[in-house]
DNA sequence: AATGAATGAGAATTCATTCAT
DNA sequence: TATGAATGAATTCTCATTCAT
């Protein structure tokens, strides 16, 4: 690929992320084109369908966060890396609309499947980690977490948390994850 | 108004839920009056526009809502009767897209506000009832109870959880509201 | 349907034969939209698909050659009958690029089956006429017939023949329908 | 020309022929340019316009297919060397859509004029000798002749004729061309 | 000369809203 | 008041053609 070819692709993706977080997935291609400064037809050569666009917006995303996972792993105890990461992901959902189509079966039009399991993945892993740690209860599951987690998401981004309310927010939530004294 | 009127104005009110309640604010208002088996023309002259209908299936759910709440108040467990409702409004928000509405800052295309206060305070009773009953920890707010309970509706309806995930996840979050011993 | 609307349904069909007549199934909606004086939405709202619009002039004017043919049947000597139609549709085809639709599998973007059949077996009915009539050799079959039927009314349109040449052309072709000497 | 632009026309050519014949002249561009192997850069390089491509097309297509009459009249019995072209070309058609521009005013977008004159020239001594041989009727002139010609290829490639279609119906055809006895 | 990315004018279709009947 | 036809802007996607690399 050119190099303005790979500017173009970058520009519309990061055009495509800001518009569809203001918007949601109902926003026109073209607000993304003209956003991202080029020809609606440039957004088509990259990304052939709306979908697709999504779908790469998604991509990008997810590997930037199962990043931070892996990052929280490694240098972070592992007590609190899963109460880091999970608020992490709160809160930038509340600013990123595009991350809850990670999490939601719905929602950017995007079938989760993979998505949802490369991310579902590495919060397992945190989360084992801080069960075998003694901080989160042995009985809950991945499936409950990742519930918690994405209905946390879209409460912060629709409802429009404030960053106290979702600390006090997310410290019931976490109290209901810890293990019963 | 004429009789008629009245009674078209009804069911279109009907109509409305039931199909935003299916497709969410995105359906057509072709299809809310066809449902309704009144003329487009008809819809527009009762509610001038598609906001105008939506606003005004909510504020009906609204009130249909508040009256379980107050139901559930008089008759149940002060101890229980709030999560009752908590998993009451859970389970209706899975299949009532509109239910939302009522919850979020977004979502059919509605500026909450008086919604939100009305139901909020339906919720505070019912948990300030509970808290004094020892259900509840007394130290969180209403605040965080909404931001919860519309997060969970959100994660009910978009994450299309079954019964079971349901119940496993209200478990966790409810124990979270739950004093510590 | 109300009497505008029947008007205009109307207008929009005498446009669109028109339109399509003149620039085959390749000329745009719009078009039509405009010759027939109404906005683009309204051709739709007549016929949802641009499938549909020809599909309906293809009814349309397979009634009205099927008509001719019966009428011919009835006043004409069986002899002359046949190869009159015959005549009749490949002049019409020279101006009317959507008569073949209504005989080639290809064209007008419409299937044919049904379209190809009624007007087939009007063909038919003639060509038995006059073989009983002695007038067209008795071992060429329906098949044969539509295929030279069709060529030649192609052959017309696309290559633009004036009378005297279609008359030429259809004297050699006729012939070779005629039985030996 | 360089040595490499004289090698990428020729490629251009042949996939154009390829792709068009396949799939009529809406094929795009683009599609030509892939199966060629170059980029459509190159393409309009060696063809300002579409138009041109096929221009070209049609060209190397009608030195080809004139080169095939003069075979034939070289070397087979004037008799039947006339119908065996016309079967020929018939056959070809089925499958090439392009011959079809060679013969029809329309179709591929591109005026004959020329065109057709160099292949009706072929055709034109074919019949001559043909008629000289007392196989064909003396009284049909060329202009009949192609437009029987050209019906008849359209024919075959909008009608989809199988072999034994095409044969019973070319019968008829050519039966029309004989002297009557 | 070749490349292939960018352009932008359509094309079909949908839908909230207006207005003649 | 009700009807439902008409409107026309907006949206997704395609493709011939141009132009920077």
């Amino acid at each position: 690929m050119r190099a303005d070819a790979r500017r173009n692709r970058a520009r519309i993706l990061a055009a495509a992320e800001e518009v569809f977080a203001e918007k949601g997935e109902g926003a026109s291609t073209e607000e993304v084109a003209s956003r991202a400064g080029v020809a609606i037809g440039t957004v088509f050569r990259h990304f052939p369908t709306k979908r697709d666009l999504l779908a790469a917006i998604m991509k990008e995303l997810r590997a930037r966060l199962v990043g931070e996972a892996a990052a929280l792993a490694a240098r972070a105890d592992p007590a609190t890396a899963f109460f880091d990461y999970f608020a992490f992901l709160v809160e930038r959902a509340a600013r990123v609309r595009t991350v809850l189509g990670l999490l939601a079966a719905e929602g950017m039009g995007v079938e989760p499947g993979d998505q949802i399991r490369a991310l579902q993945q590495a919060v397992g892993e945190l989360l084992a980690a801080a069960q075998r740690a003694g901080a989160v209860r042995p009985d809950v599951g991945i499936d409950e977490v990742m519930a918690i987690l994405t209905a946390a998401c879209q409460g912060a981004l629709h409802g429009a948390w404030d960053d106290d309310l979702r600390r006090r927010t997310l410290a019931v939530v976490f109290d209901g994850l810890r293990p019963r004294p």
